[in-house]
This record gives structure tokens, C-alpha cells and sequence, in this order.
DNA sequence: TCGTCGGGCTGAAACGTGTCAAGGTTATCC
DNA sequence: GGATAACCTTGACACGTTTCAGCCCGACGA
């Protein structure tokens, strides 16, 4: 049933020139006589002719695509920085192959794996772990990397990134002068530099206050998930009530999502009994039992931005300058940790 | 700085061997004798060989990347059915291209060229409209089609969709059964087919008690959104309190989420001023400032099986049979909805 | 009239792979 | 020992583009 495949040379034919013309009206309007340009332009639309893509790409050594590695499609974060490449790269004619490496190390090289055979452009990518060996080698082989989410350590390579020890500085100033002096902070998996970050900005604050660094307590979790958050959630409530934290600081929303859930289930008050602040600001924050006080971080921008990078490098090679852009997070105050506490 | 690209043809006389032969380790190892085998095996790995896709993709004519359109990549319901996707395609070694029609007929339009220019193997896609008169000439020319979401009305494509009509009724009939009589129905816009099943059940159910359809008031929304829902609850909310709804079913969750923030802002109590019932129920339902009742959908297992679908047809083009899957919606109540309304 | 110039167009050569008929080698059997 | 079969390997062609050297032809200047 497929009808047989109409190619440029059914095109050339039809309209009485050579494939040569064809190409050229394709790409390069401008040198072929209108009167040509119409003539094949005509035949186009007849035929229905759509061009292959594949084709071009093995000439010309490179595609039209690229492709976005993120930690999780689930994590309406992620979702919104994809939204920002989309914006940057359906304007530019570009194909995003959108791949979801579930903080998953091997899943992620698999589908590095399969962006290579691709031959794509260039690669966005949050990667697992810091080991960007592999980046380093996908870069040679004339890839280009931006990473996203992430600040890069190398100077070779693009990144675009948000400041997170500064934002788990503010988060825990925040909890802090409201008084909270056993916080426990949920996160993880450690591997992730996101939740390093983000603790070490919040045990900077710590110090900057001259509180013990005790003050603050670690709960790792397997993933930065609602249900790790839950169950995050009732270990913390685990211990008795004298040692319990009077604030968590968790490394996402989902996390905190997560935790509230569970603090309300077993009848814990947010924030009287426990505050509550979660980092990423996403929609659903808001939208909470209790509205979720919250780090924010530009997420469209941030996809725009790392596309934008890409876009660049790839049209002129010759003098792009490799940048790290750092954009600065903000924090919103919202119920879940706005009254102060009495000490005690 | 990009080394010189290694082709299949390098490996060759690095092992000694004839191109035909290294395509065929590539593809049907068990052809080639083991020794050659790793002879071949030993010079791709010490190249650093990665075959090139889009050559491959030239010669067989179709390649290994399949299209998923969906309406919004924002909505954790599309994410969920995306996930799904992923699980199927992953499994089969296909790259997904991740494309956002955004509700809008122009974007999805120019992704549906992009991807024929991608020579896809199919498309899984939510369609803006039912004008579905472009999908067929894309199956005409040999690229496979999957509705998601979304019924077929031709016999000759396949779908996947969850029973609309069915969910709406469930909600209504909970309502109903809870002693509202005056009820709004939220969602939008009215040209999306699940929007409309979904009020159509509602009425259905309103009919089978007994009760005038006026029993049922429209509030038609520009987009499906949490934003939009809150501007539709001001609308709801402008109504003299006599003449106001009781009860909000909302096409969403999304909506839904909006219509309670903006509820809550204007202190109406839910459930006890208004009860509310969304659709999708999405994993933030449950953790809304008041828990949502929702009809909840098998979005994960909606994206398995059309990616299923497709790979079956792929695969065996020849004895496919074309399916509509339709799976049932089911009610989850919370306290969003929770308690019976004394009428009046 | 001849030479030169340049805009438009042509035609063939790549790009990297899959496929397939044909060839070559070795084992098997009578 | 020769025929047959089984098994591997080869080499050339095709896929649909882009690119580029070169051709044609009309215009222009001398």
C-alpha cells in the first residue's frame, strides 16, 4: 500500500531538470531563475516529494537533531527545561530525541549509545554521575555537550546551571532565623551532584550562623521521588519526639511532596509541628496540602539557554567561546514553614 | 578536533575482512564463523566504531526512530504515558522523538513534517482535532499510526484510549448519588475530543437519574491548565450564591488543582461549599491542599501498548490486525468529594 | 567579429551502509 | 577420488542527497 517513494530525482524529472536544480531549490533558493524555482516548487507539491532526511545527513556528515538526557520525565522540573529547548529548537527546525536516563547510569550510557549512531548534533544532558569520561569522548568525535543542570568542571565544555549550595544556603538561613535548631535535610541518591550541593550550601549557612554542624541531620534517599519521600518522611518520625527535627529541608519538591504526605497521615502538623521547604518551586508546590515553601530556579530558561549554547557552537564553530552560565535561585516563602518557632 | 570518522570500511581492512562481512557481524552475527567474528569484534571495539544510523536507515528505508505527539508535555499524565512509551521502545532499541503540539494544530503539523522528513517507523499521537485527514496520507505513504488516547473511528488504524464517556459518568453519577443538583462541568477547549466524551458521560449519567440536563452548567476553558482552571473557578464563583454550582467535575486534574486554588483563595470551603472531581489522577491529586478525587486512567500501560502496537505492525506488517484498545476508567474517591450533601 | 564574463544549469561523484548472487573452501558420502 | 553439500566470504550495486567542476548561452565591450 505504501506508494512507491517519491525521491528528488522523481521531482527532477517531472518538472524537467536535474537533480542538481532540485537540491538547490531546496537549499539555496536564491540561485536558481524564479521561473525553475516555480516550475520544480510545482512539481514538489504534485508529487508530494518530501525530502530524506537520512539522505542529507549522510552527506552532509552531520543531522538535524539533538538530544536532551534528562534524570527523570516524571519530574515536572525536567519537564519544563524541556519545554525551554523546545521553544529554543523547534524555532531552529530541529528534532529533540528526548531521553529519560531515570538516574540510572547504565540506561543513560544506552542512550548516549543510540544519540551517537544518530549522528546528532549535540547532546543536553543532566548526567548520573560526574565521571563525564564518556562526554569527554563523545566530544571528540565532534559532538557537541552542553551540560544542563549542571556546572561543568571542565573549561571545554558549555554548562548551564543554577547556583545550588546557593540556594541551600537561603533555604537554611530561611529555616534558621525562624528560630529551627534540629533540621533534618532528605535527599538523594548522594551520587547526584544536585543534593551535595544543595546540602553543603545549607550546612554553609549552618556555620555562617554559628550553629553545630549537628544541627543539621541527613536522611538519604534511594531516589528524589514522592514515595522516597514518604518513606523519608517516617523515619524521621521514627525518632522520639525530643531528637525529632522541627524543620526538613528537602533536595526537590517531589521529596517534600512526599513528606508532607506522610507527616499528614500520621496527623503531624506542617508547619506548627514541622516545617516544611522544598526545593525547584514546580507548579504542584503551590497547589499542596499546604503550599510548599520552595527554591525556585529559572527551568525554562535553563533549557532555552543550554539549546541557545548548542545552536551557537554549531553554526560557528570557528570562535565560540565554551561559557558557563550560572543563574542565581530565589526563595518563595509560603505556609509550610511560615510561622516562627517558639525555642524549645 | 573531531577525529577522522570511522566507517564500516575501516573495520574491514583492519580485520581483514570484506565490508559485506562486518555488516553482517553487525546484523546477523550467527552467519559469521566465530573466529572472523571476533576478529571483527576486536577491530570495532579498537576503532571505536559506531555504525551510522542514518546510513543504514538509507539502505533499509525506514529507521529506528518513532514520533510521540501529545498534547502537552507539562501534564504528568502525558509524562506518565510517555514513560510507558519509553519502557516498550527501549526494550526494542528505537529512539523516541518527543514532540508538544501544545493543543495547537500549526505546531503539530510542522512536527508531523519533521518527522516524515525523520522517516519514522510510526507515530503515536493525540491528535489537536479529529480532522484526522492528514494521518491518513501520512499511512499511505507507508508510515505507521497509532492513536493515543484517542478513539478511531477507522477501522484501519490502530488506538489506544481509555473509555471518556465511561468516566465521565462515573464521576456525575458519584456526584448525583452525593445529593448535588446544581453542578458544573470544567474543561476545555471544546474541540478536544476527550473534553467533549467526558461532558457527554456526565449528561448521560444525569439522564439515567432522572435529572434536567440544566442540572449540568458548561464552563468551557482556552486550555486544559491549572491557570486556566482558577480563572474558571472565578467565573463559577461570580454567580450569586443561590444559582451556584455545588459540585465542579473538571476535565482534568489540572483544572481541577486550579479550580481548588482559587476556590481556597476565595475561602469556599471544599468539599463542604463545593465538592470537586477531577480526571487523570495524576500523582499530585492525592497530594492537593485537599486530597482529589479523580477517575484515574492507566496512563503508563496506555503508552506500553500503543508503542506495542506499533512494534507488532512493524514487525509483521503482513497478518497485523488492526485493534482499538479500549481500557475502563475508575473512580477514586478523596476527600475532595467525600462528603453526601444535605440537598437544598 | 571576436573575446570575455557570469548567471543558470547539468551530471557525476561521493557519503556509509545492507543485500545478494556468485565464488571459494572444507567436510561428507559413496 | 570425485561429486555434493554445507558453510563463509566476497564485491558490486543501490539507497537519496549534496556538492562541485564544468558546460552553455546570451550580454557586453572593443
Amino acid at each position: 500500500m505504501p506508494g512507491p517513494a517519491v525521491s528528488i530525482r522523481d521531482v527532477a524529472s517531472q518538472a524537467g531538470v536535474s537533480v542538481g536544480t532540485v537540491s538547490n531549490v531546496l537549499n539555496r533558493p536564491d540561485i536558481v531563475a524564479a521561473s525553475t524555482r516555480n516550475r520544480v516548487l510545482a512539481a514538489i507539491s504534485e508529487l508530494g516529494f518530501v525530502p530524506n532526511d537520512a539522505a542529507r545527513q549522510l552527506r552532509r556528515g552531520r543531522g538535524r537533531t539533538l538530544g536532551l538526557v534528562v534524570l527523570d520525565v516524571a519530574n515536572p522540573f525536567f519537564t519544563d527545561v524541556a519545554k525551554g529547548v523546545e521553544d529554543a529548537t523547534g524555532a531552529a527546525g530541529m528534532a529533540v530525541i528526548f531521553c529519560n536516563s531515570d538516574g540510572d547510569s547504565a540506561k543513560e550510557s544506552r542512550y548516549l549509545d543510540l544519540l551517537e549512531e544518530q549522528r546528532v548534533q549535540g547532546v543536553l544532558i543532566t548526567p548520573v554521575d560526574d565521571a563525564n569520561e564518556r562526554l569527554v569522548r563523545l566530544r571528540e568525535r565532534g559532538v557537541l555537550v552542553v551540560l544542563l543542570d549542571r556546572r561543568s568542571t571542565r573549561p571545554d565544555v558549555c554548562s548551564v546551571s543554577v547556583d545550588d549550595r546557593l540556594g541551600g544556603e537561603l533555604a537554611m538561613r530561611h529555616l534558621v532565623e525562624a528560630g529551627h535548631r534540629r533540621i533534618a535535610f532528605v535527599g538523594g541518591p548522594w551520587r547526584l551532584e544536585q543534593v551535595r550541593d544543595r546540602c553543603h550550601g545549607a550546612v554553609h549557612a549552618l556555620r555562617e550562623a554559628g550553629l553545630a554542624e549537628e544541627t543539621l541531620r541527613r536522611f538519604e534517599t534511594p531516589s528524589p521521588t514522592v514515595a522516597a519521600g514518604r518513606d523519608a518522611a517516617s523515619r524521621i518520625l521514627g525518632l522520639p519526639r525530643s531528637a525529632r527535627a522541627t524543620a526538613v529541608f528537602c533536595a526537590n519538591d517531589l521529596l517534600a511532596l512526599g513528606v508532607l504526605q506522610e507527616l499528614t497521615r500520621q496527623q503531624v502538623r506542617v508547619p506548627e509541628d514541622i516545617a516544611l521547604v522544598g526545593y525547584d518551586d514546580i507548579d504542584f508546590a503551590a497547589a499542596a496540602a499546604v503550599p510548599l515553601s520552595s527554591v525556585r530556579q529559572p527551568r525554562q530558561r535553563l533549557g532555552q539557554t543550554a539549546a541557545q549554547l548548542m545552536l551557537d557552537e554549531a553554526n560557528d564553530p570557528e570562535n565560540h567561546r565554551h561559557k558557563q552560565v550560572i543563574f542565581e535561585p530565589e526563595l518563595v516563602v509560603r505556609e509550610s514553614s511560615r510561622y516562627a518557632r517558639t525555642p524549645g
